[in-house]
DNA sequence: CGTCTGAGTTACGTCAACGTAAATTCCCAT
DNA sequence: ATGGGAATTTACGTTGACGTAACTCAGACG
């Protein structure tokens, strides 16, 4: 079980490529939970796995709060029911404005494509002129 | 024509559901060319074109300084081949950007939608045992 | 003519998500 | 014990996209 290996804060910058501040960040944020030893902080597997979701998460646009909310509905355990099925609104919420987002960017990239074109034909007449000139 | 009328700041902000100084900060940012009649300005249809690309180009996460790069692509006249090749770039990395956040949305939206129906049985059976202790 | 409304300018404030610098503190090898 | 390297804390700096306050100015209206 070299999978429940605690890290140091190093191990973890090197391993998801983020920085100690961003990390004790998160931990102020209330995003992370590392074990404290001392002066040190240990990073559990559970924290690796909260970081992955973290960076997931951003890629595509939530801010810091947003994704504390999801994390939370994935390791919801034993809370109240009303608190859960708040969350659970959230994150359907959020799923439709995540698939008008997408619908949206479909279309968005075919209209690119389509100016592309433009640019195209435009780039070889231009190429054409510039020939016939010389 | 009622077309290419020429609308004052105010009838913008009711039109798109801006305020003034988003506006004058877009003017001030390049994004937008009103007519300054004196100290007024006056937004034309190519203003009202350019401000639904913006304000569509906010919703999926570009930069007003990458939605201006796009706006050069889309209102490009006789400009020099470089220039628009250079800017044709650009919009070919920004294609491939969005196709790529694309496809990470969609396993993420699956990936929640997996995630809430986990969270669905979650509050069905709590709804039982609330039942059961009553 | 006074004032009220809408637009404009100037300039400082804000919020998120960290960056960065300065000043400890801790452990360890020399 | 003494320097050298990490890690930590504290706190101020930064960037983008505006918000907001304070003041000016130009017309319109009674």
């Amino acid at each position: 079980m070299t999978d429940d290996r605690i890290m140091t804060i190093r191990e973890m910058c090197d391993s998801y490529d983020v920085t100690p501040r961003t990390l004790r960040f998160y931990e102020a944020k209330e995003l992370l939970f590392p074990i404290r030893e001392g002066q040190k902080r240990l990073f559990t597997k559970r924290d690796r796995a909260r970081l992955k979701l973290i960076l997931r998460g951003k890629r595509f646009g939530f801010s810091l709060e947003e994704i504390r909310q999801l994390l939370d509905l994935y390791h919801m355990g034993d809370q109240q029911q009303t608190q859960l099925a708040r969350t659970y609104e959230i994150a359907q919420q959020r799923l439709s404005d995540m698939e008008e987002q997408r619908d949206e960017l479909n279309q968005a990239i075919d209209e690119l494509k389509e100016q592309m074109r433009w640019g195209e034909k435009m780039l070889a007449s231009m190429d054409q002129a510039k020939k016939a000139a010389e």
